[in-house]
DNA sequence: TTGTACGCGTTATCAT
DNA sequence: ATGATAACGCGTACAA
């Protein structure tokens, strides 16, 4: 109950309560094997009488870090990433790190305030879920850079370890199981064409259509941006398609763009998978209960985002020390209602 | 491009470059007002040429803060929660605070996790999401308390600001507008019992019922939990119900459990509106894209979040000044497609 | 194994 | 308006 200060204990308390010195309390606290039994004892229960709990500005002052890691994503309102995000603040919590969040496209990000986050001042490290951040940004960027690592998206030609699934080969999985229900037409629903997933899923795409030898005209491939609103007007384009000549499935490169593409598509009595097959990527949570429920390729958005935390963790404790080797993330495809053989007439 | 140690520029290095001392570069920093406009310039200059930044973990070891708060959400793959998240994050990082995630519920919060964050030393003020924390874990954190702030959720009879909508008046709205249609026969799927939003929105279902004059069975009263797959449940328990006797409306007390809902039904082959009409509460994204599209009540999630950032950031400024009149947050009716008169027959 | 003493980078106080 | 300097609380050489 002496505590100096507003009785905040500090390191002194302990030290005094145990009669021992403040070195030896920080020792109990980080390096209890350096300390004697008996000592660590005291100390321990003299840490527990006075509720004393570390300082971390103080600590992170004298290590010379910032406990804090900034997780960069595109948009923390999309589900999608906020289950990755999950995956990281418990691995993160877990080693006493904290999180700084933040947006990079609602609003997008300018140089300034991203350069006021990536900071060696402000955090250790980085995971970045944003693949579109101009390479220009790191480049002005502090001298000193904090530890950097990618999950899900990321930069073409850059040496940074990157998170993430194999894309390519899920949109193979994909486009080969609409071409496995019989489909010959098939069209498919891309991403924002700047971005390296969408790319990626384009390519899996064309390489399955390419291997089973099927066309698929320009119209036939609509640009979307994984937004709920661009597979609405993905829709539109399909509906103002010549009858005789349109797609009768569609591979949509995010589950949202396809929620919005069904759910246009019933306004104008359209029925999936009747008239037209869907299938989807990522199995957010919702696919298993839209109406018809979705077809899609599922994605472990938890542990990538658990992946990524660990590794950049790992570098910042020892940025030298060569990175364990990266998981390989499985994926699946999960059959549901929105897609349906081709009608034999 | 003569800094000491590893070359991460202090505020001595802009003092020297500046030819003032570090108070006043200090004072450039924090109170530009109280420094001549000539050396402010000169200041700011070397501030520029040396790409110095602060150092926050020393400024806050100064000043006695950690810069961070804590948002504890029940859960943060719940789409429902990111959205509110995105308002604190928003205005929390433009006053330079970091953030420090944690989920309440999955898994479940224990005394120790929750006294590790909620403590002086690690944060400044925390916004919590949850009302289920047991009220015992704070009274056994630490003496010095962060400053504290509740939305969405909270504990009844606390008296801590908390920032939320008018659940009852919400539920009224929505049982009013089932009774508009020529509904008699009304059930609700509530969230959880203990839950301080489900009791809100059950009280606001049983006084619109009241006020009409129209009974509800306990079998329509329907306990979930917020989930979907208690929507899924629910449905269940509506099927079982005698047919000649069930409800023709149903209002449940989240999207989510609406989705699950119909989705259930669906297999079902019961028709939503035709056979059912269905209203839900929150207005999350994918209302407006379901199908059918979710008549439901809306509200200000980022607002709110944005409203309870602000409030605990005064408070940690200056925890005695009065606190500034909380916001209404507007409810609206969102009419969709899951909703219709009652058949005349 | 343990204690002493200094420095981490900043800001507040007190001078000037 | 500006400068010198003493804290802030902790970790770690180094000495004992």
């Amino acid at each position: 109950m002496s505590e100096k200060r507003g009785n905040i204990p500090r390191i002194q308390d302990v030290a005094k309560m145990a009669n021992v010195s403040t070195a030896t309390v920080s020792r109990v606290l980080s390096f209890p094997d350096r300390v004697s039994e008996a000592t660590r004892e005291v100390v321990l229960q003299a840490i527990e009488k006075t509720g004393y709990t570390i300082n971390h500005s103080a600590r992170n002052l004298r290590k010379g870090g910032t406990g804090a890691i900034l997780v960069l994503l595109p948009n923390l309102a999309n589900s999608f990433f906020s289950r990755v995000l999950k995956g990281i603040e418990a691995v993160a919590s877990g080693y006493g790190f904290n999180i700084l969040i933040a947006d990079s496209q609602f609003p997008p990000i300018d140089e300034a305030t991203f350069g006021n986050l990536f900071n060696t001042n402000r955090i250790d490290g980085a995971i970045i879920l944003d693949g579109n951040i101009p390479r220009s940004y790191f480049k002005r960027a502090t001298r000193q850079k904090p530890q950097l690592v990618f999950a899900c998206e990321w930069i073409s030609d850059c040496a940074v370890t990157t998170f993430h699934i194999d894309n390519l080969a899920g949109a193979v999985m994909a486009t080969d199981h609409l071409v496995g229900l019989g489909h010959r037409k098939i069209g498919h629903v891309t991403g924002p064409t700047n971005n390296i997933l969408s790319q990626h899923r384009l390519a899996g795409f064309e390489q399955s259509l390419k291997k089973h030898n099927l066309p698929c005209p320009r119209d036939w491939k609509i640009t979307g941006d994984f937004t709920i609103e661009s597979g609405v007007k993905a829709a539109r384009h399909w509906l103002a398609l010549p009858k005789d000549n349109r797609p009768t499935a569609l591979f949509c490169a995010s589950d949202e763009m396809a929620f919005g593409l069904i759910s246009e598509l019933h306004q104008n009595a359209v029925k999936v998978p009747d008239d037209l097959s869907i299938i989807g990527f990522d199995d957010v949570e919702f696919a298993a209960h839209s109406i018809p429920a979705l077809t899609t390729i599922h994605q472990p958005r938890r542990r990538i985002g658990e992946a990524a935390a660990r590794a950049l963790i790992h570098k910042i404790r020892d940025a030298e020390a060569p990175m364990p080797p990266q998981p390989v993330f499985e994926l699946e495809l999960v059959l549901r209602a929105s897609t349906a053989p081709l009608p034999l007439c």
